[in-house]
DNA sequence: CCGTCACAGCTTTTT
DNA sequence: GCTGTGACGG
């Protein structure tokens, strides 16, 4: 093959060096130089190798020594920003242009797969279109799963094995559970899952699990369970998570020759997030390097964030005594992160013990860099709001919401922001969300309700013209397909125009006329009927609840489960098209193609590897972060992982870390005072500043004030913010106050969630809204013509206090605030 | 077979 | 306080 050679001087000499930098969601590949044809792509691999090798021009001198040194393991320390990806890649490249391998002999491993793309991305970046010749890049998974694939009799399985999902393992365990005569609430299967799990994880064989381990569950039978399940998924044909390791390791252990030829195969091997990997795949990656011993693993101690999914921080302690002869390279030089940004990271992280020790130090001298702000605030509701008025205030000065991201310790702290900023207006995506819309049935349900309210959804209509098996196959839709392309109009209206004539054969047609009949009388009821009830109909009518019904297969039921609670979640919104957008936008982190400008919402631990300019960081109060289960289950161990979550949390921030804490907090729906995070006590002074908000209510820990607190009352005042003026919120707070509405209510949003349910300082204002319907009546009149900031122009069909119904053009019929419309 | 009631749990998450 | 799950009864 000769897709190494493809990387001619050409390739190269044009090759403008991306940011030196980790990964970054949206961030646009690097330019690529235009490439020759294939000619002369193959005329290049004639030619003798780039010397003057551009790729390494922009290297730092520790960055490039951990690109040249090809030879024997070597262990790249590579702290927050310092360029981790790119020595990565660019080695790649360096491999591939000194010719020492083919692109099918080097192994990369990363953990997940979006990691891996994006190395993907980047390496067809730096060497032209040759990436398709690197087989083995991908996930620890995905690679082990190639492997095993290729000599599964070799572990008992047959080549088509299966791989079960977590539900599927669940389900299957609590068979045996109960087959063993246990008490199945007594024993949960899902413990049991996560107990093996990390036996697992471990790299230990049913056989190797210890007597008091294998006894702590089920009444001693634990080890007898683990062993059942694993002669039960050799029956079934089929291997969980992480079998894919755990097999791939003992088919290298059992069958030395297998081995050898994956050691002769693999020439290089590059391990990224070393710091994350468990012992099974220290395991299977010492095997490989037994080889020819070329490992290089890149990681960060400091960034150890899933020790409670089996990570081993050991690993990359070790290092050197695992592989002898180790070279190891410190990258220190951050380019990411203000230099205030970084001395507060760093002294933060000092406070852990038991490091390698890296210590960060950049070029960046910017005199007018902010200090890590530390703010205090009453509540998550201020939280939400300040934050909200931050960013408006960052979008005003021309700040890219792309830029800008809020870190959060656990995800129930997401929906306030997300609630807030639906209210505002303000574009936002949430990342790693709930994986409950990834269902297929959910998925397809969705698609049933998308095709419904939107004809053009081409996307959801495929996915379910055959779903369940209608007898509308190939054939029938690539006609369909073919009269949509031709005419460039959405599939349905294709399908629609296909079923008058005699283009198809009766008895499709027949079938596609009536589901798109079935649509129009659902699409006729969306204005006269409960969404809840339309909802239902749809799915019962089109025969799609019926054929998981009449599913036999186990988790038939739990999928009818998850539709009716699809149905029940759809009851907090006030129409489809309102639960579908909401869906949209929970929904289109992973899918969505990053072109428009959004805030990002996650967890510190989805966070790691990007970088925003401005990072926000809520929550930093004791019990939530550090969280207080790290802290009760793993002790000292739980702490240093939670300031790694931390270290992790600020070295996001390229510009501005903004941390946030709560003097009031709902824990598990009680009211709490909050305690601040000891970790804004480790914080250096002399880099943060404490900020004076605006909205100060006397201080955390003043006395005597409830969350009813008259004070309170004042803080919530947008009209009273200080620094506030010219938001975007602030304005239209503004006009509604003209408007004679009330200017900031929460429950209504646009869409939004009904905000009924709320307890706490939310009743406060609740009555603040309620005061404000009955003092002053709606400005506008039925028929008036309006403008919604997300919805676009309408017309007043009704009003309610100040709520207004509204036939939008575009958008159609929404309930929504009269401060959020202006006349026109 | 479905609906209702009571009760437990309630961090992070990839494959 | 809320939500998901499991047992039980109609």
């Amino acid at each position: 093959m000769s897709t190494s050679g493809g990387m001619g001087d050409d390739d190269l000499d044009g090759w403008d060096l991306p940011a030196p930098q980790g990964p970054k969601a949206h961030e646009p590949a690097p330019p690529r130089p235009a490439t020759g044809g294939i000619a002369q792509r193959a005329m290049a691999a004639v030619r003798p190798a780039p010397v003057a090798v551009d790729y390494l021009a922009g290297l730092n001198p520790e960055q490039r020594e951990a690109v040249e040194t090809l030879d024997g393991p070597v262990l790249v320390l590579a702290g927050a920003g310092t360029g981790k990806t790119r020595v990565l890649t660019t080695r790649i490249a360096h491999i591939l242009a000194t010719r020492r391998a083919f692109p099918s002999q080097i192994l990369a491993v990363t953990f997940t797969n979006k990691a891996a793309r994006e190395m993907k991305q980047r390496i067809s970046a730096l060497v032209g279109e040759s990436v398709e010749g690197m087989p083995w890049l991908g996930t620890f998974h995905s690679i082990g799963v190639k492997i095993l694939r290729r000599h599964a009799e070799l572990v008992g399985l047959r080549p088509d094995f299966s791989i079960l999902d977590t539900d599927d393992q669940i389900r299957l365990i609590k068979q045996l559970i109960e087959a063993e005569g246990l008490d199945a609430k007594r024993w949960p299967a899902r413990q049991f899952a996560s107990l093996m799990d990390g036996w697992k994880n471990r790299g230990l064989t049913p056989e190797q699990v210890s007597e008091g381990e294998g006894r702590s569950f089920g009444n001693g039978k634990g080890r007898k369970l683990y062993q059942d399940y694993q002669e039960r998924l050799t029956v079934l044909n089929a291997a969980d998570f992480g079998d894919l390791l755990l097999l791939t390791i003992r088919l290298f252990r059992e069958h030395p020759e297998v081995l050898k030829g994956f050691q002769d195969r693999f020439r290089f091997m590059l391990v990224d997030e070393y710091q994350d990997t468990n012992i099974a795949q220290y395991l299977w990656l010492r095997l490989l390097a037994q080889g020819n011993k070329n490992i290089c693993c890149v990681g960060d101690d400091d960034q150890s964030i899933y020790g409670w999914r089996g990570a081993e921080v050991d690993n990359i302690l070790r290092f050197d005594h695992d592989f002898p002869g180790a070279k190891v390279i410190r990258l220190e030089r951050n380019y990411r992160s203000t230099a205030h940004i970084l001395a507060a990271a760093s002294h933060l992280i000092a406070k852990n013990e038991g490091r390698l020790g890296k210590t960060l130090f950049t070029d960046h001298d910017d005199p007018e860099a902010e200090r890590v702000s530390v703010a205090n605030v009453w509540d998550s509701e201020e939280e939400a709001r300040t934050i909200g008025d931050e960013i408006e205030d960052l979008q005003r000065h021309g700040h890219a919401l792309n830029d800008i991201a809020i870190l959060v310790r656990a995800s129930f702290q997401m929906r306030e922001f997300e609630d807030r900023f639906i209210t505002l207006g303000l574009n936002y995506r949430v990342i790693g969300g709930p994986r409950f819309y990834e269902r297929m049935e959910i998925r397809d349900a969705l698609a049933y309700f998308r095709a419904t309210i939107q004809t053009s959804d081409d996307l959801a209509f495929e996915r379910i013209v055959n779903t369940p098996k209608r007898g509308l196959g190939d054939a029938s839709l690539k006609q369909v397909h073919a009269l949509a392309r031709a005419q460039n109009i959405p599939l349905m209206q294709a399908a629609s125009l296909l079923v008058e004539t005699e283009e198809l054969r009766a008895k499709p047609r027949n079938t596609l006329k009536n589901l798109l009949a079935d649509f129009a009388r659902w699409r006729a009821q969306i204005e006269t009927m409960r969404h809840t009830d339309l909802a239902e109909i749809i799915l019962d009518e089109s025969g799609y609840t019926e054929m998981w019904r009449n599913d036999r297969s186990a988790d038939a039921p739990g999928r009818l489960e998850n539709l009716k609670e699809l149905i029940r979640s759809m009851d907090e919104f006030e129409s489809m098209a309102g639960f579908l957008e909401h869906i949209s936008l929970v929904m289109d982190r992973d899918s969505g193609d990053g072109s428009d400008d959004a805030v990002s919402i996650m967890t510190l631990h989805s966070a790691k590897g990007l970088e925003f300019d401005t990072v926000f960081l809520p929550g930093w109060e004791e019990g939530l972060f550090p969280h207080q289960r790290a802290l009760d289950e793993s002790g000292k161990a739980g702490l240093e992982e939670e300031r790694r979550l931390a270290y992790v949390g600020i070295t996001r921030g390229k510009k501005r870390v903004r941390i946030r804490f709560t003097a009031n907090r709902r824990v598990h729906g009680m009211w709490q005072t909050s305690i601040p995070s000891r970790f804004l006590d480790e914080l250096p002074e002399e880099h943060v500043e404490v900020a004076e908000q605006s909205s100060s209510y006397g201080g955390y820990g003043s006395s005597g004030m409830g969350p009813y607190g008259a004070s309170r009352f004042d803080t919530r005042d947008p009209f009273a913010g200080g620094n506030s003026y010219s938001t975007p919120g602030w304005q239209r707070a503004q006009r509604s106050r003209e408007n004679g509405g009330g200017g900031f209510s929460e429950g209504g949003g646009s869409f939004g969630r009904k905000g009924a349910s709320r307890g706490g300082p939310k009743t406060i204002e609740g009555e603040l809204v309620a005061k404000s319907v009955t003092e002053t009546a709606s400005a506008y009149s039925v028929g008036e013509r309006i403008f919604h900031l997300k919805f676009g122009y309408g017309r007043v069909a009704s009003i309610d206090g100040n709520k207004l119904t509204i036939e939008f053009e575009k958008a159609g019929r929404k309930k929504v605030l009269d401060s959020f419309v202006e006349a026109v």
